[in-house]
DNA sequence: AAATAAGTTTCATATTATGAAATTTATAAC
DNA sequence: GTTATAAATTTCATAATATGAAACTTATTT
């Protein structure tokens, strides 16, 4: 592992929503670096456009990142299929629809799109939450037994009043998944939340994503509680029928 | 200047829609080093989830990138902000809207969209053209003097037909678009694309941006024209308003 | 089954990053 | 306007680390 290499990932990861500029200082310190390292390769980063340079000698995100983001979406060729497919579900109920995909214990946010009219909920593209306690994640879980042994091996911890904590339950709620071809989090990763995920399968027929719809509890077991699961699961099949898979 | 972590922004930037997925003697030899030099580079970035490791021993852009750039979003509170009024604007015509900054000399492009019928166009979020060769770019140079140096000093080219390459006819085009207050790109940085764009202010009163809509040269000069250089202009206005300008 | 090509690992060496200290720059206080 | 303070930046000798040749492994093709 090449530690320069590293340290500059670090340094572009201290910067936030929360703290969007910083001085070489604040991320020296941060980092527990000497202020001389971390002005090294923040020069470096700089030159690079990774980070720009302040008029008043601080610094923030710089644009080379949106070019390289762009990337990572064009490559996905799920990201373009999705889209139009997505939008089609959000625009028939009140919530915000995620796309995630697996990653190192987590399931990460490739996709967000919300209603006009939805309530805030605190994930954004590339964000992450522990998959055992998220309704996409747990679709993952259920149809991808490495990422159930990867997730169990990290442990399992309360996120929400009704997180599964307990791993024979997991796997249990994990069958209920297959036998029932979608996963539902009821408060079980965000207090109030209430999400229904259904999976998504590559032309292999492997499930290598999942979609979802999230909502206030009220609202997701409201009168169109079974409306919202066939669009759900609808919009699944729909994405992987564009990625090539044909159902048996 | 930290040379590992130069070449591992190299190796990410050999990624790119045309070549999402790249095996490791691919990008040793797009940039000349050793495959064991590029293999370590790599080897770190897929740890830091930059990069990500094909079962087929490939690599392609990591979901750590949609995370980072998540960030350069939140920072440019002109993002949050301007995305519903370029919507509006786009809505009430057919074309592409972007907005543009302005960083070493060229124009970044850091909002994207098209209605729906719009022709395609060849930029995207993160990409960049000539400051002198767009509308969006001769906004930003006939409001800052510093930005104009420094695009004088890279030299002009001809990108399309009407690309202005001669410094005194640059310079008496952006004294026009301060008379007028827009400016218009018509064929001089894509055959066929004619644009019009108009300033954005901070508070300070400062251009940091530009709002162009673009199109074929023959709708955008039709019968509407007129309208839509008053709806540019005033997008650019609810968008400066938005960030705090007080108009004087 | 052999051949080929690419990915990966190892390791001695040369290169390069490191951090203490000095210098410069900007900001705050007087 | 001067001094004080804090942070950013630069320098440079030294310690740490990246480098690439070669060996090895894995996968694919003939």
């Amino acid at each position: 592992m090449i530690e320069s290499v590293k340290k500059a990932c670090y340094i572009i990861s201290c910067f936030s929503s929360e703290e969007p500029v910083l001085g070489n200082a604040e991320i020296a310190g941060k980092l527990g670096m000497s202020p001389s390292t971390t002005h090294h390769l923040i020069s470096t980063l700089c030159n690079e456009g990774v980070l720009m340079r302040d008029k008043d000698r601080r610094y923030r995100l710089g644009w080379k990142l949106l070019e390289w983001n762009n990337n990572v979406m064009f490559q996905q060729d799920i990201y373009d299929k999705a889209i139009p497919l997505v939008k089609d579900l959000i625009s028939r109920f009140i919530g915000t629809a995620h796309i995630g995909m697996f990653d190192k214990g987590e399931v990460v946010f490739v996709l967000k799109i919300s209603s006009q009219e939805a309530s805030p909920i605190h994930t954004y593209i590339g964000s992450r939450k522990p998959a055992y306690a998220t309704s996409t994640g747990k679709v993952l879980l259920a149809y991808n037994n490495d990422y159930l042994k990867e997730t169990i091996e990290r442990g399992l911890s309360q996120q929400a009043p009704n997180t599964i904590t307990n791993i024979e339950k997991l796997k249990e709620d994990l069958k209920k998944v297959r036998d029932v071809g979608y996963s539902i989090s009821n408060n079980e990763n965000s207090t109030g939340t209430y999400a229904i995920a259904a999976p998504i399968l590559s032309y292999s027929g492997k499930t290598i994503a999942a979609v979802n719809l999230a909502g206030p509890v009220s609202y997701m077991q409201g009168s169109n509680q079974h409306m919202i699961r066939q669009s759900v699961i609808k919009t699944a099949d729909s994405i992987s029928k564009e990625l090539g898979y044909i159902e048996v």
